[in-house]
DNA sequence: GTTCCTGTTGCAACCCTATTGCACTAACGT
DNA sequence: ACGTTAGTGCAATAGGGTTGCAACAGGAAC
């Protein structure tokens, strides 16, 4: 990992990191290296929906020796402090989000593909539905399963 | 378990239960004691959402030799065959209602309640998602989650 | 009624995702 | 530098479900 020559400019992705680190500190927490290692690779996902798992192996090429159990603790007190939403896909593992990039979900079931929905759409009938049911509904965990697209019947492969 | 004193009216429950065995006859499948153990049960549940394990527990008790994974593979079957739909409920298990009774799911993330939400309401939205994304929605499947009204903060216990 | 073919079952072992108890380590306020 | 206490690695455990295999049993054909 080459680092940037202009230290004075530091990279978007390393202010983030930073930001979270601090609301981390902030809470009463400790910042060490794996704990580090973890929200860097969370914000420089390539898609925003990694899982617990996934997370786990992208962080070990680095950090070997940061274990699994901590991925999941880490993300446990992310989520506790509001920094990213935990979805429940139904089957297999979960993913994680940070909280700030809000959108619900369409999760396809042959090839487990997400795709983000705004928020704008199912706004109105959620409303809706909680004043018909006295629900709150966790808008940010909305997930709804299909076939997409490419998955559908009648498409090859 | 006292049978009707006119087995010319059977209960509307037997005449079900062997319609599905029927179904399942008809799709080269056998009857056995276990399955019309399992397939009762499940007409017979007051809640309309049962876990695989809380209806293995059930058919146990009357039929202490059905294994679990023989209400595993069953159900498995009634799914394949369109009898019935599997709605996983993010954590915990999955649960299962008769697919003649279609609704979308509400479900309490604290108590883990179900509540039915009619189908209609969702429809357009659903339709508008479909086009704008290509999936094809699975739409006895939707479950929002959320907390319900008896769990929402500032209630009593 | 018997036979035979094949679908179904019980059992135990296993998979996957996630959590936890415990002893040890290390962050950071002082 | 030090002490407190949060965080960590490790191994064991839990929950929900699946699977391989040998034995069993529907039910169509005879």
């Amino acid at each position: 990992m080459i680092e940037s020559p202009h230290p004075s400019q530091p990279r978007p992705v390393d202010a983030a990191v930073e930001a979270i680190l601090d609301e981390l500190r902030a809470d009463g927490g400790r910042i060490t290296s794996g704990r580090r290692a973890i929200v860097r690779s969370l914000l420089s996902a390539d898609d925003h929906h990694v899982t617990a798992d996934e997370l786990a192996s992208r962080v070990q090429v680095d950090h070997p020796d940061v274990n699994r159990s901590t991925v999941y603790r880490t993300l446990d007190a992310l989520e506790a402090m509001g920094v990213l939403s935990r979805i429940s896909l139904g089957t297999g593992g979960a993913v994680y989000h940070l909280a700030d990039h809000a959108h619900h979900h369409l999760v396809c079931t042959r090839c487990r593909s997400v795709v983000e929905v705004q928020p704008g759409l199912l706004g109105p009938v959620m409303d809706q539905l909680e004043a018909q049911t006295g629900f709150s509904l966790d808008r940010p965990h909305v997930v709804i399963s299909g076939l997409c697209a490419s998955c559908r019947p009648g498409k090859p492969s």
